[in-house]
DNA sequence: GTTGAGCGTT
């Protein structure tokens, strides 16, 4: 059918610099942490896994990361699980392009304050009665956290289960 | 228990 041309065309994104941090793609729904555990400490200690799950439905999104304590132990894992069945599944692993999960959005305003300094002409009409300073303090504060937050180490949050 | 090429929530 028409996937195979879909396999044929879509490209993976182009080759990441080897990691500890290891993409897994490709899995079954129903592959949980515990089965890519059981797999991938084959190759050596793990220092976590994850696989993303969507929220609402609490379903698997079918790929997940794995995280080794060392890059070699993640480049044989890498070259050797790559195109392994897992659960009636051809998986594609690859060294992960991110390092971590996402900080959670912040649940304020994102977009770009309108002009709040000099000028005062309002370009977009928005709201009037919004008061752009306050909304700013909270905005510059939420990228500070989140900068500074993208710096931690993975395992300074993980827990060894 | 779907379906099929890709980067993240607690």
């Amino acid at each position: 059918g028409m996937w195979t041309v879909r396999h044929i065309l879509g490209k993976p994104n182009a080759n990441p610099d080897p990691s500890t941090c290891l993409g897994v793609f490709g899995l079954s729904l129903y592959t949980t942490e515990r089965d890519l555990r059981e797999v991938f400490s084959r190759h050596g200690p793990l220092a976590g896994v994850n696989v993303v799950y969507d929220q609402r439905t609490g379903r698997s999104r079918g790929f997940a990361f794995v995280y080794y304590e060392r890059i070699d132990d993640s480049k044989e894992a890498m070259e050797r699980a790559n195109g392994m069945e897992l659960d009636g599944r051809r998986i594609r692993v690859d060294y992960s392009i991110t390092k971590r999960a996402h900080t959670p959005t912040p649940g304020i305003y994102m977009g770009r304050p309108t002009h709040s300094g000099g000028g005062g002409s309002s370009s977009g009409g928005g709201s009037s009665s919004r008061r752009g300073r306050d909304r700013d303090s909270h905005y510059d504060r939420g990228y500070e956290r989140y900068d500074r937050y993208d710096e931690y180490d993975y395992r300074y949050r993980s827990v060894i289960v």
